[in-house]
RNA sequence: CGGGAUGUAGCGCAGCUUGGUUAGCGCGCCUCGUUCGGGACGAGGAGGCCGCCGGUUCGAAUCCGGCCAUCCCGACCA
């Protein structure tokens, strides 16, 4: 395939576009592979599918290799399977709906569980059919409440997802496995760096659930990983317990007045002013944050929850999340407070909280809040707090909770040192989805005992445009585009960077051996342009390798560019096509 | 959803405060000529519902009101 610059529809921009902010989308805007359409919307001019179907036909080789077979639904679905999974409701603003003609409701499917398990379930019967993986590669919609970051949180996408099987959760296990090793292979040949990380706490039934995150600053994801190779998103950490501290010296507990401090930061100055430490100051840490949120359950009713934490974090509302799902943490109002006078706002102390006191509230602390350390904390009167309030002596929480936010240089919990905060780009996610569809939608084979079996789904995604996303990024450079040679749309740039016919002729013979060859190229046969500006174009747009064919073609050499290294080669003309097909297939 | 901003040619922007010729600049595009190894130069051109609707006014890109859209920070995000 030869691309003719001549004619490829494209128009490579001088200028940032003013609505890009990562390096590597402002790159393919610019160098025309991708153009806004709307908000978290793209169009694809034609570099950008050259690039989009390689990582494509890389994910779909994989895919096929470990034996799951495709599919493809419709990306305009029907209400119905989504009611029946109860989505339609749990989905909510996310989820693009619509209406036909009729006023029969439709959406835009965003995932297609329910889709994949009602198929396997009008087809299959028996246990013998299984294990069975099917996937699709398809356009997926989410209303995004903010778009964003180009092809890296848009609105429509392409998703490869795929479903696993079994009959047991020994297969489920072993399907798992399967897509893991499969999502390995896939990254791999793409070229893009990634971290497997733990997605969950296993507070959830012990199924698994990783992520594969591409390590980026431009990432959108939080995780954490330690020098002795630990990895987790952040909501899957779990805080190391330390062990119970004696408190036999400790003062008894005892109110003071503390006027205008509903906060840590006031209440710590306050205290280091008017009750000094014989030791040392008071620090954050000595106080007990409780902070109160409400729960609202699937099925109705909400009941407040308060969480205390060392004063020196905040509750991460993503961790907490993740520890009470399928309650959904909402804000505890004003009008929340009225209804619970026990509950001070800025003064909450656990002397009136837990499931047996007066209030019933629950309680629940953080992990580092173990039996004999002693606090700081609200003392559930405006302008009062309690000093050397002791874990175990003066309260007694209903538990834990993994909610405190995790900061840089925590310990792991593994014991493989201080955790990093790190941030990246979540390309792939694999998830033990167990029953929750099969039981929903009745998908049940018989066993080898005739006894009807709910089967167990695994379910599995690789965000294809996002990949090209975060190859982009984690490639581009100050020049631009800066393709990994297996995705990249031509293998060699072709510049005639001279002004008489004989380069453009060299040119036009070095392509067409190229060609023949079977690499694939871009020519650069623009006519009347200065070389400056098909030097940048060359470089903005990213193919691996540049060949400058211009002044010193007279001395019989042609120059070959490696655009990620920038080292140049000068090569005799005669032997460019042999070093170019050499190179191109290093 | 909270906060902040923006909407003028394909792209990037000025003009608006203080209303008044034919709305301007750079890039890109067309023609001619000169250039030709790091986004060349000259001359001449084409291209605009100034986001939409309404109001004020003799007169609105400019002032006022409403709406829409978009972007940024945050919240949210299997």
């Amino acid at each position: 395939m030869i691309l003719r610059l001549s004619n490829l529809f494209v128009r490579t921009l001088r200028d940032d576009p003013a609505d890009a902010e990562l390096p590597g989308h402002t790159a393919m805007v610019r160098a025309g592979y991708i153009r806004r359409a709307g908000s978290g919307m793209h169009t694809w001019l034609p570099l950008g599918p050259l690039v989009y179907r390689k990582v494509e036909a890389i994910v779909r080789e994989e895919m096929d290799r470990m034996g799951a077979q495709e599919v493809h639904f419709p990306a305009l679905l029907p209400r119905e399977p989504y009611e029946l999974s109860g989505r339609w409701e749990e989905y909510g603003a996310t989820l693009f709906r619509l209406q036909d003609r009729r006023g029969n409701d439709h959406l835009l499917a965003p995932t297609h569980e329910e889709m994949f398990t009602l198929l396997v379930k009008d087809l299959y019967s028996s246990y013998k059919d299984l294990p069975l993986s099917l996937y699709q590669i398809q356009i997926k919609y989410r209303d995004e409440a903010r778009p964003r970051a180009g092809l890296l949180r848009a609105r429509e996408f392409v998703m490869k997802d795929s479903y696993s099987f079994d009959v047991d959760d020994e297969g489920l296990e072993a399907s798992y496995q399967q897509h893991r090793d499969a999502y390995i292979a896939t990254f791999d040949r793409l070229g893009l760096h990634y971290v497997i990380v733990s997605a969950m706490s296993g507070a959830m039934g012990g199924s698994r659930s990783e992520e594969f995150l591409c390590p980026t600053p431009v990432g959108e994801d939080t995780f954490v990983r330690s020098p002795g190779g630990y990895a987790a998103n952040v909501e899957a950490v779990v805080t190391p317990v330390p062990d119970p501290l004696s408190y036999d010296d400790v003062p008894v507990a005892h109110v003071e007045d503390t006027p205008d401090t509903p906060t840590i930061e006031t209440l710590v100055a306050f205290a280091n002013e008017h009750f000094p430490r014989g030791d040392r100051h008071w620090e954050a840490a000595d106080t007990l944050k409780n902070v109160v949120v409400m729960l609202r359950y699937l099925e109705g009713g909400r009941t407040p929850l308060v969480v205390g934490v060392p004063g020196d974090r905040d509750v991460d509302t993503k961790r907490l999340q993740a520890q009470v799902e399928p309650a959904v943490v909402e804000p505890f109002t004003d009008e929340d407070f009225a209804a619970h006078p026990a509950l001070v706002k800025g003064y909450i102390g656990p002397q009136v909280l837990g499931e047996d006191s007066a209030s019933g509230i629950r309680y629940l602390v953080d992990p580092r809040v173990v039996e004999g350390t002693r606090w700081v904390t609200g003392a559930n009167r405006h302008g009062h707090h309690v000093f050397d309030l002791v874990c175990g002596r003066d309260f007694t929480p209903d538990g834990t909770v993994e909610a405190a936010e995790v900061l840089d240089g925590d310990p792991a919990p593994d014991g493989s040192g201080p955790l990093e905060l790190a941030r990246g780009i979540e390309i792939g996610h694999i998830f033990q989805l167990g029953r929750k569809y099969a039981d929903a939608l009745a998908l049940q084979v018989l066993d080898q005992h005739g006894k009807l079996v709910t089967v167990t789904m695994g379910s599995y995604g690789i965000g294809v445009s996002r990949a090209v996303a975060a190859i982009a990024e984690t490639t581009v450079d100050e020049l631009g585009l800066c393709w990994p040679r297996q995705v990249a749309p031509a293998d060699v740039h072709v510049v005639n960077a001279g002004k008489g016919e004989d380069t453009g002729a060299a040119a036009e013979e070095l392509a067409a051996g190229l060609d023949a060859a079977g690499v694939d190229v871009v020519l650069d046969d623009r006519a009347k342009l200065s070389p400056g500006v098909r030097f940048k174009d060359a470089e903005l747009l990213g193919v691996p390798t540049i060949v400058i064919v211009g002044k010193r073609l007279v001395d019989g050499v042609v120059e070959v560019k490696d655009r990620r290294t920038g080292e140049r080669e000068d090569v005799a003309v005669a032997e460019a096509l042999d070093h170019l097909i050499a190179v191109c297939r290093s």
